[in-house]
DNA sequence: CATGAATGAGGATTCATTCAT
DNA sequence: CATGAATGAATCCTCATTCAT
């Protein structure tokens, strides 16, 4: 019977290529998409340089192949967060469970204004990954506002960039992995000063 | 010989200066510090290259230069909040009124990561200032804690760090800016979300 | 009176493009385009890499600027030549003995496949100067022709190109430069072949 | 023991050996040396391009391997044409015939500079096949000026350079496969100018 | 032998920084 | 002092070549 030769390679070839980006976010959330080069990847990652580009063939792609997958999750997270059955601050709890320290790269994204003008064609494929999560989190504020749970004053859009911010990577590495807060408790004092703060 | 000579020059050279910051604050808004180049921001002032490096020694120095002073102002408004008449609550939303357009410096400083690394010297110096910044803040939060208006569950470091994301430059030009919110009406939103957010 | 300062500076400017140019085209003939690291042009002229940036933005320019003043010059021969007063014969040799030596470069361009993609907004440019030259010495053919001094057999896109070929840079350096053959005889022997071998 | 197993191995061999070759002298023609990856060459003969190093240790070598044949071949037909029974014109124009269309290689060498400056090691065996083709024609232009048919003026060098040239591929292109020129009038077109030019 | 993944030298280009004028 | 031309270190990316399987 003929081996699948291919799926052990293909395996190791995958298995690299998780090392690589997790080479590549260390480095770039430590440093910056800027100052991380592809050199500094390869010798992290204990390869050659021209293997990176087996992978990714711009060192563009290779950021956007960090950032895309996290978005992807954190939207399924959304859609998850929106059949969940409970109440609207549950769903929003549930999502800051299944979220917060996965949530990194988009901060990544949003805030290193470099970055914007490193994505060019899949600027637009970000932009509306970013357009459904905030129209998700929209959803689920509005059904809170139904239910007279949330202040009605308050536009979506700001409280959704809001909540957003809330899974700011820097508090969690404060709080949790310099100050060893646990992430249970972490989370429930985040829920707590948002939810409240949209309290009707 | 002719006193004070340089008291003319000095003043020229100190205005020259204003105008090299106010170039490089707003490319640096707008592209982010690698995409500034040094050249661009000599011909925005319409002055040569080299003149930059009579002013800053490096391209770093003049990002620290532009931060520095902010992050002084937002210490002296801290400090002014502190000493303002009124509660807690109050203190702190004088100090969203007072900074909010302003503090778009510091987060260009917290939210790049490849600032961070710019500043090498003078991390030390800036830590400081974000410390006592923090710190500040840290007061005011107690203050409010003792007068039984926050909760006291919450960590000082972490409700600080939650106000400081208040004045997330993305969101105030998403909502001032671009949709049109008027400041009042957005501090009031940004305040009432905060102090609901932190109430005992 | 202020001193034209620029003049200077420019003059040595200009000198310096010329040396590079210069270098350029000893080199490119020598190894070809792409063996041609702009690293051995600066060597060769003694100047930095950077430097040759702030004559020629890509190597690609750099190649263009050798080869488009030298077709310009040849179709001003060209041209020239269609106003000389004399037979259509003696207008060509006219053509062989201005453009003789200095045609080297269309036939790197011509010869080197890999050059043609390596133009690429101004291959238009150039394609345009070269139909002009085949056009302008179609003209003095068909004047040839009329005044029954040429073949009229022949076509003239093919009797234009074997002219052009007649200006061969390995030809010439082989008879004039290595065996000492005196230029004048060396286009008298061309010149003869070339017109009888289209005499009508 | 088996015998000769290498036999069919060898044939085998010897036959990849020319779709290679077949494989590389399409693209190169194409696109050039440089532009000509080894990639493309493997992938087109549908090999592995590991395999291709087990036939040309380098891809220099690959290409002297497509220079040198073409140009034996081109000896040959020399030789065949010296022998051949007829006027030295006679000759000249069988040579036409017979190489034409196969000429292009020698042109790939001799017009791309780059190509010149790839071989090292075999240089010297080109350079001597080259002059050993010269040398022939050299014979046959003899033989013509003997019998009073040919210019004595003109030196043989020059002569046989410019009858290689005729070859040019460039022009060939032109007429016969754009312009749909058959290549039997190509050809006595090509044969009238040349051996009317150098005739006595 | 055949494979094709892995390598790393090589080269174009950018841009902060220097320094002669 | 002010200038801006000149520099060259740094970095991305390609592709011929190697070698473990």
């Amino acid at each position: 019977m003929v081996q699948r030769k291919g799926s052990l390679k293909e395996r190791q070839r995958q298995e690299r290529e998780q090392y690589i980006l997790q080479a590549a976010e260390e480095i770039m959330l430590e440093k910056g998409y800027h100052h991380t080069s592809m050199d500094e990847i390869a010798d992290r990652v204990g390869i050659a340089k021209g293997t990176l580009y087996l992978h990714f063939t711009r060192k563009e792609e290779l950021a956007y192949a960090l950032v895309e997958p996290k978005l992807n999750m954190f939207l399924e997270s959304v859609q998850q967060a929106r059949a969940y059955n409970g109440t609207a601050q549950e769903k929003l709890i549930y999502l800051l469970e299944k979220e917060m320290s996965g949530a990194f790269f988009q901060f990544m994204l949003r805030s290193d204004p470099d970055l914007a003008s490193v994505f060019k064609a899949q600027q637009q494929r970000i932009d509306g990954l970013i357009a459904e999560i905030f129209g998700g989190i929209g959803k689920i504020l509005d059904e809170g506002k139904e239910a007279g749970l949330f202040d009605r004053e308050l536009p979506n859009e700001m409280m959704a960039f809001q909540f957003i911010n809330m899974f700011d990577p820097h508090l969690y590495l404060k709080m949790v992995e310099q100050q060893q807060m646990s992430k249970e408790t972490f989370i429930r004092h985040v829920a707590k000063v948002y939810l409240r703060g949209i309290e009707r």
